[in-house]
DNA sequence: ACACGGATACTA
DNA sequence: AGTATCCGTGTC
């Protein structure tokens, strides 16, 4: 994708037309818009809609219905241990479908009203993990299948800095298909959720 | 190390 | 209805 405008500008629904795993490194070093805040994507992991017991399409069929009925670029959002609202955004009409899981950005706009929400005052741990991202940003099932190529104020941008150098590593938490390298992080970040255990690409 | 806690999809 | 499973966080 093109970096070269001067401002930055609205990842458009095409972005969302390529591979999961293309996806989820390019939006590494992109920004997270939500309302008042903002912050600097450095963590993702892709997840593919077929042949990955990793995603949830591969279990349930209420997820295969949702990437029926959605476009690319549409908020997929689900509870996790009954604790904590995940921020996926989907990925159709490529050679793959899948999701990309927003996993930790490094905090911009809105530094004071995230402390708030997440009760803590170190700005390296408001955004660092799935779950923490969501708290700070207020992101509930109430935005399940928000389409977030058309908002403005909750959607994902992209500058004209230079490209960023993204690790590659395995995901994290999961159970099956763990092996994969599919999680994406800005090299030396200290905005991540946990350190890098064994880089595999670097770009 | 472990508690916390709900949606989803099974079984019957 | 009951049960197993699940892409995490905070505190013990």
């Amino acid at each position: 994708m093109k970096r070269s405008s001067a401002e930055p500008v609205i990842i458009s629904p095409a972005f969302f037309q390529r591979e999961p795993l293309v996806c989820a490194r390019e939006l590494i070093g992109a920004e997270l818009v939500w309302g008042e805040c903002a912050g600097v994507i450095v963590e993702t992991e892709a997840y593919l809609a077929e042949n990955d017991e990793a995603c949830h399409a591969f279990f349930r069929p209420s997820v295969r219905e949702f990437i029926e009925r959605n476009r690319g670029g549409a908020a997929y959002i689900y509870l996790n241990y009954g604790v904590h609202w995940m921020l996926n955004v989907l990925v159709k009409g490529g050679s793959a479908d899948g999701f990309v899981l927003i996993r930790a950005m490094e905090p911009t706009r809105g530094l004071e009203l995230m402390k708030q929400r997440r009760g803590v005052e170190s700005e390296r741990q408001l955004c660092s993990g799935p779950g923490k991202l969501t708290q700070a940003l207020v992101i509930t099932k109430a935005d399940d299948e928000r389409d977030l190529c058309s908002d403005p104020s909750h959607c994902f941008r992209l500058g004209d800095r230079a490209p960023v150098e993204v690790v590659a590593d395995e995901r994290i938490g999961i159970t099956r298909a763990a092996d994969f390298p599919w999680r994406f992080t800005l090299r030396g970040s200290p905005f991540v959720s946990r350190a890098v255990k064994r880089p595999f690409v670097d770009s």
